[in-house]
DNA sequence: TTGTAGGCGTTATCAC
DNA sequence: GTGATAACGCCTACAA
């Protein structure tokens, strides 16, 4: 059979409870005594059963990550850091519960909480802005921190780029090296970034002096595909932008892959700026400005928030991102 | 407070253990008794406790996936498809623990085993080959499925295509278009799928009559920078070669960047092949040609094998490859 | 600082 | 077909 805390009590000569106290770092346990327990627990092998202390005890040492994000990129690296921040803590992930369709959603965090009762919960865009999430987890009081929330960013802590200056940034940088006719191609609605990012963009025209022409304006969905095909129809303009900025690194590869098409040279008929969620960058030539966003760090940060929790219950940890300047060449138009 | 099965037994005026029975799908419940219960199961809202279930029946619902791939979309596919089974199955994905060092590893999976006491689990390269693995999963008893398996296949069900075969026909592309040096970039020795590839490369070049030159086989790592290395070396040669197929896609969009950066035009004085277990090629350009891995139905067979295992306790499913044939210019030599 | 009693919410066993 | 009752392995509360 499996070896249980009472053989550990019973080859240790301390009772259950004891036991139970070492394995949780309690006060009020004499160090001989520990150090003995911690030997026995060493020897034996033993793994307390996460069943029976979820059954017994208040915690689960189970917490879920709400992830729907069209870069496998992106997902991959917010797993990957709070997995190994969970690990540290003695705390599991399970495995993303993807956010297709909102119902289901509700659903499925209705069940992570009544049938597992998940200790915690991090929310990634779109479902960071859910109002229905929200007000469930509110509802049933389970701790939950939020990746790049658009609102609400006082009930609950919360990481987060500044999305409107970066974007400010980049396109700053676009009017720097000539260019006044910048195409944008925007995120999905649904995300809060695309929203801010917009912004951003608009921000920097305007300091620019330089005024808005919403032809250059497109509605991406911050897949490749939409990328492709809002940058045909900017460059179809009777007056085609000389820079394109993407919301997303995954769009601006799409209007690399149309350049390419039509035989527009990059950079220097046209700058392609995106922004980085993802390492997509480094794999795309010639090489696109981006905005490289610290995903692996956001990452970090919402599982601290989350496993150890301060004092501020709405904590707002904003991260650097950096501009990444390539192909800087000035444009040659025509 | 929560509701439990005695509050659900208390409406439906059964015992709990009738309850339980309708809950596990049981035989010997009544129909009319089974839907009584059901329809009280249902305006209650009531979710069995994951935790009291686990500790007091034999399965946990609850299973484990192994994956630590170079690839980001590897991971992001395998975990996806086998997730979307699992849910299907009422049973749990625990985010995975990455195999960066073996002997995490095996504490990992002893973990998952004593304290999670897991349902089963799913090994993709290079654990699904890891010796250590095999032999602590058999000596527990514990289901699992291989993805991918270079050896000891009769341990277990397992999922795979023929990457030798794959690899030959890719190469052998190559020779049709005319190419009679073909570099050859290896993948990461761990991977047992690297071995085969390279075989396979070999069985096409010999049934071609073209000599193996060993200059022109290059170990990379499956990563993209030791694409970029290796391509980098390959093209120093004083007979450098007219195409390069490297092991995987991360790799052979190394080699398109390099070909860029010395302005070696693709395909015309080269071309590039790669083995997609990913959709990364669709984000380089030009386009190289590549071998299509069904990654997620490879995912989609393994959670089948594990979640409702056949008579077969060592079936082995092969799926099918694709040969994605682009840039087929002949290679301009000079 | 340590131990005892009771219970967490389900499934297993064995009667009826 | 259905229902008591005893586990399951640990934690909480309280006592010593």
């Amino acid at each position: 059979m499996r070896v249980t805390i009472k053989d550990v009590s019973r080859e240790a000569g301390v009772s259950i409870k004891t036991v139970s106290r070492v394995l949780n770092n309690e006060k009020y346990v004499g160090a001989e005594t520990r150090a003995r327990v911690s030997a026995v627990v060493e020897r034996l092998n033993f793994r307390p059963s996460s069943a029976a202390r979820a059954l017994a005890g208040k915690r689960s040492f189970q917490v879920a990550l709400i992830c729907d994000n069209p870069s496998p990129y992106y997902v991959y690296e917010m797993q990957s850091g709070i997995r190994d921040r969970c690990e540290e803590a003695g705390v599991r992930l399970i495995a993303q519960p993807y956010d297709r369709q909102s119902s289901r959603l509700l659903d499925e965090i209705e069940a992570l909480i009544e049938s597992i009762r998940i200790d915690g919960l991090i929310l990634t865009p779109p479902a960071t802005d859910n109002p229905a999430v929200l007000a469930l987890l509110r509802a049933r009081g389970v701790p939950f921190v939020r990746v790049s929330p658009g609102s609400d960013v006082g009930v609950s802590p919360s990481v987060f780029i500044d999305n409107r200056r970066a974007a400010a940034d980049m396109t700053r940088h676009l009017i720097d090296l000539g260019h006044s006719r910048i195409g944008f191609i925007t995120g999905d609605p649904d995300f809060a970034t695309s929203a801010q990012r917009s912004a951003g963009y608009r921000d920097a025209l305007g300091d620019g002096g330089i005024a808005v022409d919403p032809a250059l304006i497109r509605p991406g969905t911050y897949g490749f595909a939409s990328g492709e095909s809002e940058a045909e129809a900017l460059l179809a303009l009777a007056q085609p932008p000389t820079a394109i900025f993407a919301a997303n690194d995954d769009m601006a590869a799409g209007v690399l892959a149309v350049a390419h098409r039509l035989g527009v040279r990059v950079p220097d008929q046209l700058s392609i700026a995106g922004f980085d969620d993802t390492p997509i960058a480094g794999f795309v030539w010639p090489p696109l400005s981006t905005v490289r966003q610290p995903t692996r760090q956001m990452a970090y940060q919402a599982a601290d928030l989350l496993l150890s929790p301060g004092e501020d219950a709405s904590e707002r940890r904003e991260l650097d991102y950096a501009i990444i300047a390539r192909g800087s060449t000035a444009p040659v138009v025509g």
